[in-house]
DNA sequence: TTGAAAGCGATACCAT
DNA sequence: ATGGTATCGCTTTCAA
């Protein structure tokens, strides 16, 4: 994990001073190309930094500096195009700060995600991320740091957490589809550690709402694959359905391409929604109805309350930190 | 851009020794868990830094421990699924090895990037990139830092790129449509700055070697609606083409969808071949057959120089720093 | 233009 | 269990 150990004794400044014949001062001038300094001098320091293959410690320059903050981004799966899309717009709020953005791909696994959280308290300023720890083991690894959790509904109160708010825009699809005509409408759930999850319970009360009881549920793997499993599965259990909600995009992808497979033509045959609002939602075939998320300004808000944080100004309220959907129709619905 | 300036004082590690009552060795113990602590005391010192809000300083701490590495990984723009793999398989060999890395999206403007290199040599340890600068500004700015970078043809001694070889890739590509019977075979090729393109080339030369004049070719802009507005005029211009080989997927996916529109059946009415191998190529229908690259492998060796870089052990090799395209077959051609 | 000395904020090593 | 002191590698301040 280390340079140390077996490697080279580090180049310094002194080393580069010494091979230059000058003072460890001048050569920090010139290659901060400061003016007070001879052409020559510093032509030769320059040479010997270069010989010596020299580079200055980031970390002796920042103690002197003080000047720069860098916020560790934590999410599970980069290649996930939802938590893409929020690395983007954190990345995004974060250079308009002049913030550096240290990137943690945890693979979706919890001890990856703990080994992170406890390397990362000493490299950053503060942490943003998408986090499955339980909110003890969090404070504990990360003590002393500001954090700021996204899609995290319960959390204590040393931390900020940014909430998805998904029930008006759950709703809005639900009518929708109720006004279209569908009666037997069905979800494909999300088979993580909260069953049945939030966005099940927006169903549900949407379900409700206009007076219909909830449908069957299916449960699905985070994946292309998996959606399309789940919707095999509730077709075959319950073949009356036409219309389908997904716990997000990418399961309802699946879902659209178990329909054609299925020889069911989306949305004539069946209706599908998901959630997300991605961008892939576009390009697929139809184009994907989608409860939609800002991910900008999730990521936006995420990087506005960890500067809040950081500086000790009055950080945003509860009700400020959510970020609400809103239905997008496309072409599946 | 920093904290410093209008903000308090930062709360160093005396200033909770002195409110604790103790020195900052037993301050340093404390927050760093060592068990050479009486209990109470840590809990009194832990109360206090909590009090005063008291966050170590990660450069003081980096200074003296001296025992990570973190690279900077600079990219035209993480939306970009090309990029995002990228990215996902450097930060995955990064945590391999217990770096930390540090994403830059500079959002294709080149200002941006000069931005980000001038600002990156004092945050890390090297620089892994996609870069459009020329070299000697990347030079100027990076000067002592080693440098990656990735589908860079030409470059100096100074820099190590990761090529991309899609000759293969390509000729099989081509060869494959020939023997399905086309002879009009087009080109969507990049909108860039050096065009016509070396994907264009690999295209010419495969084409010749087949016995066929190199096809017409259409220029789009790196997104789907340039490669549907590219197809279009292509086809527009040329309505005998059967078949066309694009300068990347995104462009493909473009097509595939303009043909769509106008009524071809793709792979039947046109035959469609992409660049590059993105999962996303996967998603649309009908699945994207194209010139796949290994993008894993690709940010593996753009680590694993990095790495050989920064412990002057010998670096890889020109010819060992080829990503290799081949054809992978799926259903659009 | 150059150099000497004083920090920056932590940890490590050695006493006690 | 606790404290003193040296040290990490650099920039800043002040003299010369």
């Amino acid at each position: 994990m280390a340079s140390s150990g077996t490697g080279p004794r580090r180049v310094t400044i002194d080393d580069v001073a010494r091979s230059a014949g000058v003072s460890r001062q001048t050569v920090s001038r010139a290659l901060n190309d400061k003016n007070e300094i001879g052409e020559s001098t510093k032509q030769r320091v320059l040479d010997a930094a270069l010989e010596l293959g020299y580079r200055p410690s980031r970390f002796a320059r920042g103690l002197v500096r003080q000047d720069t903050i860098s916020v560790g981004l934590v999410i599970p799966d980069l290649l996930n195009p939802f938590f893409t899309e929020v690395a983007a717009a954190a990345l995004d709020a974060a250079r308009a700060r002049g913030w550096h953005v240290v990137v943690y791909d945890t693979g979706d696994r919890v001890e990856e995600e703990r080994g992170t959280l406890a390397v990362i308290a000493s490299q950053v300023d503060a942490v943003v991320g998408y986090l499955s720890q339980p909110e003890d083991e969090i404070d504990k690894l990360t003590r002393g740091l500001p954090v700021v959790l996204i899609d995290r509904e319960h959390h204590a109160e040393r931390f900020s957490a940014i909430r998805i708010d998904g029930k008006e825009g759950v709703h809005a699809a639900i009518s929708y589809l109720v006004e279209s005509g569908h009666r037997r409408i069905g979800m494909l759930d999300h088979a993580g550690r909260s069953e049945p999850s939030i966005r099940h319970d927006w169903f549900a009360g949407a379900m409700t709402a206009c007076g219909l009881d909830a449908g069957p549920v299916s449960r699905a793997d985070q994946s292309v694959e998996g959606g399309e499993n789940a919707l095999k599965e509730l077709l075959a259990a319950h073949p009356d359905v036409t219309a389908v909600f997904t716990f997000n995009d990418i399961i309802a992808i699946g879902a659209l391409r178990a329909a054609r497979r299925l020889g069911r033509t989306v949305p004539q045959d069946l209706a599908v929604i998901g959630f997300d609002g991605l961008r892939l939602g576009e390009l697929v075939e139809p184009p994907l109805s989608t409860v939609a998320l800002d991910t900008r300004h999730l990521g936006a808000l995420a990087v506005e309350q960890t500067a809040r944080l950081l500086t000790r100004s009055g950080p945003l309220s509860r009700d400020e930190l959510v970020v609400r959907a809103e239905l997008r129709r496309r072409e599946s619905a």
